[in-house]
DNA sequence: TTTAAATGCTACACGCAAGTGGTATTTAAT
DNA sequence: ATTAAATACCACTTGCGTGTAGCATTTAAA
């Protein structure tokens, strides 16, 4: 797997923030704390915030929060709205027509693992992500 | 997952080879069969025949054939020579100290899924992709 | 109302994977 | 020797994920 830098930035925000008892987060001590680059932190947070995953307060003391519960966002809805998650789900091989029916070569090992991985994206939500571990970059 | 299109293309065109009982197959050949662009399957052949993988021969009536028995290539081999496997080992936040000793939020999960597929590309040879299904592409 | 601290937006730059074009080289058949 | 069928090489182009720069906008506090 190998999710694009985007998607490990998101998760990596988010997961701080649901692991932080801080009511909002500046788009400066996020940068600081977690080694992403200044603008592109920016705009992913603005392109989570019109997808409805957290809140943007403008102005002074402004920041991001979450829009919504943590536990009704799921991992793979973010990696979705980052970089989509279609692509996650084809053959090994790359052939478009390869299936349980009408397996590659690789398909009955390989599909087994990549559908594991999957429903981890998709059964495991933000709010379990909180953990003991202080997570430092 | 989603190995490089390079990568795909390599596992392509050998399983392709190990299924087929053709002794020599032309750049041409594999180009049309496989879907894969002129070209870049000459250049990605090329650079497999260097790494000792395939043997070329030049000239009228050549083309590609293993250049050793395919039951002793791996496909991480495979993967590692022609993109590197190392990024698929890290954590999925990108956290470089992340381990099972100093796990991230997601560590416990993820890296069991991951290392299954670590193991599974590290454990299966190339002639073990022979398969009675015909591969179309 | 001015200032300072914050986000938003737009455009550009960079690096690398992926793909293309043209020519050189090799080799078997004639 | 000539020709034709094949691979090798080198440079260029394209697309996209990633990263950067500058200015505009919003808002709370003084």
């Amino acid at each position: 797997m190998r999710l694009s830098k985007t998607s490990e930035y998101a998760l990596r925000i988010l997961s701080f923030m649901i692991n932080s008892d801080v009511e909002i987060f500046s788009a400066n001590y996020l940068i600081k704390t977690l080694n992403v680059p200044d603008k592109y932190l920016r705009r992913l947070m603005t392109n989570l915030s019109k997808k409805g995953f957290v809140k943007s307060v403008q102005g002074r003391d402004g920041g991001y929060t979450f829009a919504k519960n943590a536990d009704s966002i799921y991992l793979s809805d973010i990696i979705d709205a980052v970089e989509g998650i279609d692509k996650y789900r084809g053959c090994i091989l790359g052939f478009s027509s390869c299936s349980d029916d009408n397996p590659c070569a690789l398909h009955n090992k390989y599909a087994s693992i990549r559908d594991q991985l999957i429903t981890f994206l998709s059964t495991t939500t933000i709010s379990e992500l909180k953990s003991n571990e202080a997570l430092k970059f």
